[in-house]
DNA sequence: CTGAAAGCGCTTACAG
DNA sequence: CTGAAAGCGCTTACAG
């Protein structure tokens, strides 16, 4: 199949098609996208140029077509990263929902770099998106002031702005529920609890804040006081955090709020190489198959991708642009004790 | 910034900046995609367009730039999923390398269907992509096929084909390395080592094959023979992994070779559940972050996605198109004992 | 130093 | 049932 007419390297278009055809380039368009049917075109003629599309290995010119047609149906969606298994859900589920809605989706990755976010998301718009997904930006409302301009709709997800709506998680919520989990996993496993520590994120990051309010919510109920040297707060790559722990003196049996899965890679690895590890129990917001194997984790949270992008695609197919705050339930996942009692 | 006129919700074009500007729309194009210089267009005129834009919210329209345009640049990839390490990274690091390249990458994600790889290239292709790097694809061939129909390059990443460049890792080396050190670190804890168990893949998968071949390859050196029985491949995903070693008859103490850490997933999870995991050793084909902290993991074998990505853009920039294979050499990363000797 | 004009490959009213 | 024609928003030789 595909054989190429050998006469010219160019790829062949609905000028040549029609040539072969001998029909319109009118007709070979209509056919080709499917509008025949109104237009009556015979079916012979249409079958006749379809075989010929085939044998030609002819795909259609999206530059024209977009160009000329009133709507796009792109939409775009950018994330900071793939390296963990949140960001990696949130752009399969997306391509797939968007497919599923007739939509073309496009997603880029920005790095976390503010201005390759403003970069992407103009390029976003010069390819005609008609919306565009802003996924865990360090600078929303620049995002959403240029496409408000450009007349291009924007929903932040994970992380919120004050100029589009925004999807984000109920960190409170599950960080309050995990934060409990661990308290009585401690208890259970080392008798009477103590209070945890908080490790990862930033001071400045909205969920970060979220989630240190459920995290002290929890203990508030449980009638403890957190230390302000127990919340520790070095960013998120595994390496501040490892380094953040460096000279900490920990108590005989002890917990950890771990707050994303890229800390708990630095907190686990650097633990495991100072101490016994059978002295601590951990708990993570987010979800990682392989972090929920860990022998110390009693439970991670899972934020709830599907749901999260079922309101941003309904924010977007409703047109909604008022800056609203929608915040969607996360699931706890409690993990089976693999670690003994001491 | 960005004052959208507000006579109209229609995004600015160089027709409207060039009125504004009291100018040529063949001026404010030339000004706005940088060829102004060679047109000896005045400082004081380009200033005052770029002014107007930027003002205007304006962003060119790339459906009509690259329809003129001789080249568009856009470069494409496919990827089966977000969902593991791998896969992120590579998607990652080709977004990277293209744009240090000055090349607009588009990645999709293909869940494991030839329907929808086909479906994907046909659209790239019709988003006038130069080249496209098809990876992990379940039928390589007939995109192959078809893009050579349609003049547009493409090269073979992870999983080789027949009809275009191939870029692979060196699977049997890798798997030679990590079995070599598994049963080393088996003889280390345990004394005499015996034959490992090899779990995951497909027979009909050539990654597999190859590193099957490893696999036996460092048996052979070590003068030992792997009973059919523990050669067990049932795909990638972790359910099946788990579901195969159902009723399986393991020694007191025993080394297992992961094909993949998505395998590794269910595996870890189904052993933890059944026995005492200071009887088991394993290593793992790919790297993953937490599953390098699971205490019995001895090692992985980290693919070299950065090494991989430099020959697809040699390859690409190059313009090869004969059906080579390039083997790219593994990172073997052995890991610290987490556990006792027993 | 600058503008008028052609044309990239399509789609879609419009006129038969 | 079908085709000629206009036009989407750009870029780029070409002619001043």
């Amino acid at each position: 199949m595909a054989e190429n007419s050998s006469n010219s390297s160019r790829r062949p278009t609905i000028y040549d098609l029609a040539q072969i055809a001998g029909s319109s380039p009118s007709a070979v368009s209509a056919i080709l996208n499917g509008t025949w049917k109104k237009r009556r075109i015979s079916a012979a003629t249409a079958e006749r140029v379809t075989r010929i599309a085939t044998e030609q290995g002819y795909a259609v010119n999206l530059q024209a077509s977009l160009l000329r047609r009133e709507r796009s149906h792109i939409i775009g969606m950018i994330v900071p990263k793939y390296d963990n298994r949140y960001f990696g859900a949130i752009a399969e589920r997306f391509e797939t929902m968007a497919r599923a809605r007739g939509l073309f989706p496009v997603i880029t990755c920005t790095q976390r770099d503010p201005d390759l976010e403003f970069e992407a998301a103009r390029e976003m718009i010069s390819y005609q998106a008609e919306a565009l997904v802003v996924t865990g930006a360090t600078d929303p409302d620049r995002i959403a002031d240029f496409c408000a301009a450009a007349g291009v709709r924007v929903i932040n997800l994970d992380l919120p702005g004050r100029r589009a709506p925004s999807v984000v998680s109920d960190n409170f919520g599950g960080a309050r529920d995990l934060t409990r989990l661990i308290l009585s996993r401690l208890s259970q496993d080392f008798g009477a609890p103590s209070p945890l520590w908080f490790i990862g994120g930033r001071p400045q990051d909205h969920n970060t804040l979220e989630r240190l309010r459920g995290f002290h919510a929890a203990h508030d109920e449980a009638g403890l006081t957190v230390p302000p040297t127990q919340v520790i707060m070095p960013g998120y790559s595994p390496d501040k955090a490892a380094t953040a722990l460096i000279g900490r003196d920990f108590p005989a049996r002890f917990g950890i709020f771990v707050n994303s899965t890229i800390t708990m890679e630095g907190v686990v690895r650097w633990l495991s190489e100072t101490l016994d590890m059978d002295r601590v129990r951990l708990g993570c917001f987010d979800w990682d198959p392989f972090a929920a194997l860990l022998p110390q984790n009693v439970g991670m949270v899972e934020q709830d991708v599907s749901s999260m992008l079922q309101q941003v695609f309904d924010a977007i197919a409703e047109g909604r642009d008022q800056p609203t705050r929608i915040n969607v339930p996360c699931i706890l996942r409690p993990l089976p004790a693999r670690v003994g009692q001491p």
